[in-house]
Parts: structure tokens; sequence; C-alpha cells
DNA sequence: TGGAAGTTTTTTGTTGACAACATGCTCGAA
DNA sequence: TTCGAGCATGTTGTCAACAAAAAACTTCCA
């Protein structure tokens, strides 16, 4: 007899490792910045904290470190990535690159109702700039380049991105931290929906590639003057 | 006292973790086709072999994973990832796009000697394509591809690079198979320095990347007609 | 003979303990 | 007081053993 009914269709019974739940989570704890950047990793009180033994956590962190956001000196622990300024702008720099090509690959392969969505996204991006909400265009934004990824239709591409945008993620939210930066970003997303419906494969890579650098050039001129805080 | 007395200079005296040379060794009898693609990976006959416990090859897996170029199922074990048509060809893809951005920063950064030196490599390649030395042309050109990264200058982008050939390599010294494609290889390359020479931007990125997705497509065409065995 | 249930064997996931290393502290001598 | 040697403490790296899951095998019955 088999030991236990599960609800069939959907939930499958099969236990994840451990390491891959703990890993998941110490993720979100560092974009979150519970783990703030730089703040060292002790192991034992995770263990205490997560109910866990240390095995499973030390392989989480190994997994962290190569996907860059832990670092690991030997014999003297781990702790949360710092990501300083020339580090964020050469990340920004590869990014603008994949986006680039996603938005080439995206005008080559998506179909109209696709795009037809994507310009959904788009008009929301221009009603939470004439609101003013912040949160709102910020998240309309994430969404837009995510869809762009998506579109490629490119495995690899999507997991190389995921990578080094997780990476960028704590910063990523000061990008439209003045108002001429904000305007500047709609209108270069306005551009890239005009190029991805025209099917204009050149435009479009470099309108994405641009805006890229761009806001991730705001990021960094930001984070290298310290006296003014983000409001 | 102090323990030991060790040669001050150059010899620094910190063991490295166990779990990097694993990896490190893994990934080379990866490379190697020392462990073929698929093969299942043996916990127990490894650690005898290495003679080391378990847990830090299982944290060596984990890297390995990461990396992609381990596959691990939940309570079934490890194997070597196997790289099917499709996803080579994404991968070519995706390369393509990181080639071509580092052509263009090598383009607007690299100093003169050092476009110098890349023009012997491309006199070596030619040299090895005219006396019909396979094995030189793929070192030369490897080489070559790798000063281009080098010389852009983002070490986020080297590393992203890195991490993409790896999966690649096993499969790329079939890349000039044949006389034509190989004939093409080489006038790409001499497109390529040219125009890294007159500092042109825009054409050393579209002759990097069009010469990248060439040698990928050749490949990947390679592989789905199984009935030619690469000679 | 074929197949299914039950049992043994093998392999994987996790744990707690031990060893190696680094750090901080105490104490004594210059 | 200041500096360094030696000890104490805590943290990290590795191991061997245990628990749980999967695979392989046996046995029994139709």
């Amino acid at each position: 007899m088999t030991t236990t009914i599960i609800d069939s269709n959907t939930q499958r019974f099969r236990r994840r490792p451990l390491h891959e739940d703990v890993a998941e989570y110490l993720r979100e704890m560092i974009t979150n910045e519970t783990l703030p950047e730089g703040s060292h990793i002790d192991e034992s009180a995770l263990c205490v904290n997560f109910d866990i033994s240390r095995t499973p956590l030390r392989e989480a962190l190994k997994v962290l470190q190569a996907e860059g956001l832990v670092s690991i000196e030997p014999n003297r622990g781990s702790h949360v990535s710092i990501t300083k300024a020339d580090e964020l702008e050469q990340l920004f720099e590869v990014l603008s690159g994949i986006e680039r090509l996603a938005a080439e690959l995206c005008c080559q392969q998506a179909d109209a109702n696709s795009l037809k969505i994507f310009s959904r996204l788009q008009a929301q991006m221009e009603n939470a700039f004439a609101n003013n909400d912040r949160s709102k265009y910020f998240s309309a934004c994430q969404s837009a380049h995510q869809m762009v990824i998506q579109l490629a239709g490119n495995k690899i591409l999507a997991t190389t991105h995921r990578l080094l945008v997780s990476r960028t993620r704590r910063t990523r939210f000061r990008a439209i931290a003045s108002k001429s930066r904000w305007k500047q970003s709609v209108e270069e997303h306005r551009a890239l929906t005009a190029a991805l419906i025209n099917r204009d494969t050149q435009q479009a890579g470099r309108t994405l590639a641009n805006h890229v650098r761009g806001s991730g050039q705001a990021i960094v001129d930001h984070l290298r003057k310290p006296n003014s805080a983000p409001k």
C-alpha cells in the first residue's frame, strides 16, 4: 500500500532538497537587504534560525557564491558581496549588451498579440508617470524588461540576464530618482515600443541598449556622489 | 613560536578549500570528456578516487550545477549535463551578443600596442590556414577571442563569457570541420582585425557577432545530422 | 510465464562531532 | 606604557555515521 494519498493533479510529492530552499530564502534576504551589503553571514546563527544543520546551509552559500551574491574567504567566513560603483557600471554594461540582443530577437520572433500586451504595459508606464506614481512605474518598467527577455525565446539568455539582474536589484529602484531622468526613461521605452511594433530590429536593439546603459549610469552616478541621499 | 617557517615572498601559506580543487578537477574532467556527457556521477566512487569525504565533493557539485555543467535530480543523483543542439544554438546566440559588446569596447579602449599583438595572432591564423594546421589555427583563434574579451576591460563580461564558453568547449573544435567554413572563419577574423585597427566600433561588433554566430551554426548543423562523423 | 507485493541493497540527504584555523585576550618583560 | 608570546575562545572545514529515498532483487501467486 502506498503510504500517503496526495492531491494528485498539481501537488507533486517530492521534498525539495533543503539547500535549495535555503538558497532561495537567502537570495530573498539579500535583495531585501535583510542581510545588508557586506554583512557577515553567521553560519551557526542562521542554522538555529532555520532549524537545520550547517551542511545544507553551506551548500546554499556555495551556490550563492557562484551567483556572485556572496563572497567566501577561506577559513574566514562568508559575507554578502559588496557591489562597488565600478563593478555596478560593468554589470549594467553587460546587461545592456544582453538586452540589446533580447530586443533584436524579440523583434524577429514575437507574435503580434504579445506586442499588443507590451503596448499596454507602455500605456501603464505613461500613466504612472503622469500621475507621478514611482512605485507603479517601477513595477511596469520591470515587467516590460522581463517581457522582452521572455519574448526573445532563449533560455540561456534569460538565465544569464536573471543572474546579472539579481546583483543590481538592490540599487535598481534609484534609476528614476530624478524627474528628468524619469522622463527620459519614459521616452526611451516609448521609442522601444515603437521599434518593436515596426519590427525595426536594429532600432529596437539600440534603443533598449541605450536605455539600460542610461539607467545604469544614473544609478552609478548617484552612488558615486555620497552627499545626495536618494529621496 | 610560529610552528613553520615558509617561503615568505611569493608562497602564500593558505590551504585552498578542498571543494575548490575538486570543482576545478571535475570541470577539467568534464571538458576532457573523461566524464562523458550524460554520464552518472558516482559520489562514493569519486570519494575513494580523490581520497576525500562526500561533503566537499557535494559542495563542488553544487557549484558545477550553478555553472550549468552538472545536473542534479533530487534523490536521484548527479550527471554531466547533456547539451542538446537547441541549447547549444542558444548558447552561441548569447555568446555572439557578449562578444559583439566585447569587440565594441575593445575598439574604444584597447591601446595600439595590444592591437599590434592582436595583428600578430591574425598572422598566425593565416599561416596555420596556409599550412593546413588545424590544431595551431584552433589555438590561435581561441587566443584571439580571449584577447578581445580581456581588452574589453570588463570583469563581469569576462566572467559571463567564461561560464558560457565552458559549456560549449566540448564541441568547439568542430567549428572548422569543413575547409570552406574554415576559410570563411579566417576571412571573418581578418575583417575583425581590420575593424579594430581602424577603430570602427560598429563594424568590429557586427563582424565578431557574425563570426561567432556562424561558427556556432556550423557546429550545431554538424551536430544535427547524425550520419556525418567529425573527421 | 508474467507480474505484483515485499524485501534487500544501494545511493542520496542530513546530522552532530571533531580537527584546523583565525581571532581576541592575558600577562609578563623591556 | 607598549609590544609580543602564549593561551583561550569562537568559527570554519572535513569527516563518518545515520536517516530517507530510490533501485534492484526475490518470492509468491495467478
